[in-house]
This record gives C-alpha cells, sequence and structure tokens, in this order.
DNA sequence: TCTGGGGTCCTAGGACCC
DNA sequence: TCTGGGGTCCTAGGACCC
C-alpha cells in the first residue's frame, strides 16, 4: 500500500504557523515579484482563483480582508524538511515528491494503517503546525485520489483508504479525467474527443487503443487505476538531473551589461545547487525573453554552450552562460526574463575528459570551489562572488512583503512579547 | 506597471555505426 | 534501375507535475 502525505495550502500554512494574527483569515501568497498568486487559505480560495494575477485582484484582496504576502521558499523549504524528519519516525521507505507532498510505502507497517496515519498527522500538526492530508491506496495514483478525498471530507480526520469506497465505479464516475494525476489539459481534452469524460470511463478503457493514442505513461496511469502499480516508489534522494535558476526582473532590462549580471548571478545560483550535490555540468543553457504582454515586440531565444570538460569551477560555468548569451542578445527590446540551465550533470569521478585538454586542472579548481561554497556557507549567499555578477542589481525581483526568515537566520528569529 | 520557478519522463527524428 | 537490416546515442520538443 502506498500513502500519500500532502500539506494543505502549504504556504499559507507556513506563514499561518509563526503568525497567529493570520489565523481563520484570508491568506494568499504571491509568486516571485509578486506576480501571481501561488498558494491560498481556504478562505481565501472562495474570492481568489489560483494563479491570479495580483494587480488585477487588488480591490478583492481589500474588499475581504485578504493578507497577502510574497513568497517566502526559505521558510517553506525548512518546513517541508521538518515535516519530511517526522515522517521518517514512521516509515522507512519515503519519496519526497514535491515541497509539500512526500509518498510513502506501508507495506510491513504494523497495526492499523488509517489509525498510524492519524497519528503522524496529528504529530505533524502538533510539531509544526501544519496541516497535512493523506491518501492510502495500492497506487500512487489512486492515493493521490485519495488525498483529495481526504482534504475535500471533514469526517475522514484527514486519512482516506481505497478499500473503505463502498462502491468505487460509482465514485470513479463523478471524477473528471482532468483531475486524475498525470492527465493535463491536452491529454483531457483528447481522450473528451474520443468520449471518456469521467474517470471510470478512463479506466475501463482499451490498453491496446491507450497505448496507440497516447504515450507509455497514460497506460500506466490507466493501469493504476485498475489498481496494479507501475509508477514505482523513486529515491528522491539522488542527485538531480538537471538544474535550473530562473527568475523574472523587477523591472524591464534592456542593455547587455545588465543581462550579464543576471545571468551570472544566476549560473551562481545553479552551481550553488551543482556544488550541494557534488556534481558536474556539461553544458550551460542560457534563455532570455520579453514580456508577454508589452507592445515592444516579443522576443524569446535560448542557446546552449558546451563546456569543453564537463566542470564544477565557477568561472568556467559564468564564462560559459555569458558567452551563450551573446549570441542570443538582440538589442531593442524591453527584457523582463532570463533563465540558466546546467545540463549534462554527472558524478564528478564519472566526468569525460577532454582529449584535446588534458591538463584540465580539477585538483585546482576544486580546492578554490569548495573554499569559496564553505565560505559561504558559513557567511551567506555572494559572500564571495565574481564581479559579473554586480553590485546594484536594478533588475533584482521585487518581493515587498515577504516574511522573515523565522527559522533560517539568527537575526530573523520569532520574538514573543 | 503588472502573468512563478522549479522539475520529471517520453518520443520522434537525425546522425552515426557495421 | 537499383540501393539491407540491424542497431546506438543525442537532441529538441512536448507532455506532465507542484
Amino acid at each position: 500500500m502506498i500513502a500519500l502525505v500532502d500539506c494543505n495550502n502549504f504556504f499559507a500554512s507556513c506563514e499561518r504557523a509563526f503568525n497567529p494574527k493570520l489565523k481563520d483569515k484570508p491568506v494568499v501568497i504571491l509568486s516571485s515579484n509578486d506576480g501571481c498568486v501561488i498558494s491560498r487559505s481556504s478562505e481565501a480560495k472562495k474570492y481568489i482563483p489560483m494563479g491570479a494575477p495580483a494587480y488585477q485582484y487588488e480591490e478583492e484582496f481589500n474588499k475581504h480582508g485578504i493578507a497577502v504576502l510574497s513568497a517566502n521558499f526559505t521558510l517553506y523549504a525548512d518546513m517541508s524538511n521538518r515535516i519530511n524528519k517526522i515522517t521518517r519516525q514512521y516509515v522507512a521507505d519515503i519519496e519526497t515528491y514535491s515541497i509539500d507532498e512526500s509518498f510513502f510505502n506501508l507495506k510491513g507497517i504494523p497495526g492499523d494503517y488509517v489509525e498510524r496515519c492519524r497519528a503522524l498527522r496529528k504529530e505533524v500538526l502538533k510539531s509544526t503546525g501544519i496541516p497535512v492530508s493523506i491518501g492510502i491506496a495500492p497506487t500512487k495514483t489512486l492515493a493521490k485520489i485519495c488525498n483529495h478525498y481526504a482534504k475535500d471530507n471533514k469526517d475522514t480526520q484527514g486519512v482516506f483508504l481505497w478499500s473503505h469506497l463502498s462502491n468505487k465505479d460509482e465514485f470513479l464516475k463523478k471524477l473528471p479525467v482532468e483531475h486524475v494525476w498525470n492527465v493535463g489539459y491536452k491529454i483531457s481534452k483528447r481522450l473528451n474527443e474520443s468520449g471518456i469524460y469521467n474517470t471510470y470511463q478512463l479506466k475501463t478503457a482499451d490498453y491496446t487503443w491507450i497505448r496507440k493514442a497516447f504515450s507509455v505513461n497514460t497506460l500506466r496511469t490507466v493501469t493504476e487505476l485498475n489498481e496494479i502499480p507501475c509508477f514505482e516508489l523513486e529515491n528522491s534522494n539522488g542527485p538531480r538531473r538537471n538544474i535550473m535558476s530562473s527568475q523574472s526582473f523587477g523591472k524591464s532590462v534592456t542593455t547587455l551589461n545588465e543581462l550579464e549580471e543576471a545571468v551570472s548571478t544566476y549560473t551562481t545560483r545553479a552551481w550553488d545547487k551543482l556544488m550541494e550535490q557534488k556534481s558536474a555540468c556539461g553544458y550551460v543553457s542560457v534563455g532570455i525573453r520579453t514580456s508577454y504582454h508589452k507592445d515592444m515586440g516579443f522576443y524569446s531565444n535560448y542557446y546552449t554552450q558546451a563546456l569543453e570538460v564537463s566542470t564544477w569551477y565557477l568561472p568556467d560555468l559564468i564564462a560559459a552562460g555569458l558567452k551563450a548569451l551573446k549570441n542570443i542578445y538582440k538589442p531593442g527590446f524591453n527584457y523582463k526574463k532570463a533563465s540558466v540551465f546546467l545540463l549534462g550533470i554527472t558524478a564528478r569521478d564519472q566526468v569525460n575528459l577532454n582529449l584535446l585538454n588534458t591538463d584540465y586542472n580539477y585538483k585546482k579548481y576544486n580546492k578554490l570551489m569548495s573554499v569559496v561554497e564553505k565560505i559561504n556557507n558559513e557567511n551567506g549567499s555572494e559572500f564571495i562572488k565574481y564581479a559579473s555578477v554586480g553590485i546594484q542589481k536594478k533588475w533584482r525581483a521585487k518581493s515587498e512583503k515577504r516574511s522573515q526568515a523565522y527559522t533560517t537566520k539568527w537575526s530573523e528569529l520569532l520574538t514573543i512579547n
């Protein structure tokens, strides 16, 4: 049996855990640059749709006394780790699926599954203040469905087991296909065109036809609806295969110079993650684009620059990023966003050496990078940095209503008067 | 003035091998 | 006029997730 534990309104709940004034009040959390709504407390859901652009909803915010906060990802990541730690005390086999969700295996867990999960839920709430819901089923896809059921039905006390459904087929008939995990906008549209609207129809669809008309993943989803597991629990502790750092600017950027600062900065952020998982990368890819909404003309492009040798030496990554940027930069546009991807990620002892560049000094570079990483870990990111990241950073994203780093900075600890 | 920032996996097609 | 049968690896792009 697979269980899915999912935090309710996670970002909004994190803010509430540290700010009692937000209790029972509608709360929304905004994306970076305070652009659009990415999390809502249950009270706010009545008034504000997911993804709503904040500037269009100012009136609603005021009318309903909605507390509006900028996203504080440092806080959310820390809370997520705490919840994971508690979960690990209950079960061994865990896959951290996202910042607010984990799958775990209940096989071999003694006692009643539902009681066990209720105890976990209670413990998480008591220790962190975050309410969670748990769905339990033979497959991940069904566990997702049970999780939603637990969230929507108070009488479940936050935990729901698939086999407790009295009439599963009737239940699935009322569930639109687009609510099924891994059935998104495109696939549900195509399913609808073939007359498949509800999840019971999807469950009983012809396997051969599904495989032919869609991908193997959709077949897996259908199989999982039939209680046969196809998506295994994955090892979420492994290294990332891609690393990305991307952010829109607080103001429009026109000059190459400012874009270079941003690309250098984002490359450094991505490098932080590369160092943390002790990997090397083979390619640096850079993307830039204008706003979708401006009349000034739309431009979007990216370029992937191969490194001569796979490395984790930051100056080489930045140089590659800047080279890629020069390939795609066109003057005369108002740029709104830059992205940096690190691709071709491998373990450091598995990098392919370059036949023509045999004297790449890994030893020396490794030493230098480790020192930089250590100093920044102790003193804060960008304590030591390459000059190309810039100092003024006028393009920096806005985040005007961000709460304190309650749990990760000594200077911002919660004080109680 | 203003619309996020991350990730994963799969597939088709091209380039190449013998 | 005719030009095999079998592979691998890589990349771009598309679909999905939160």
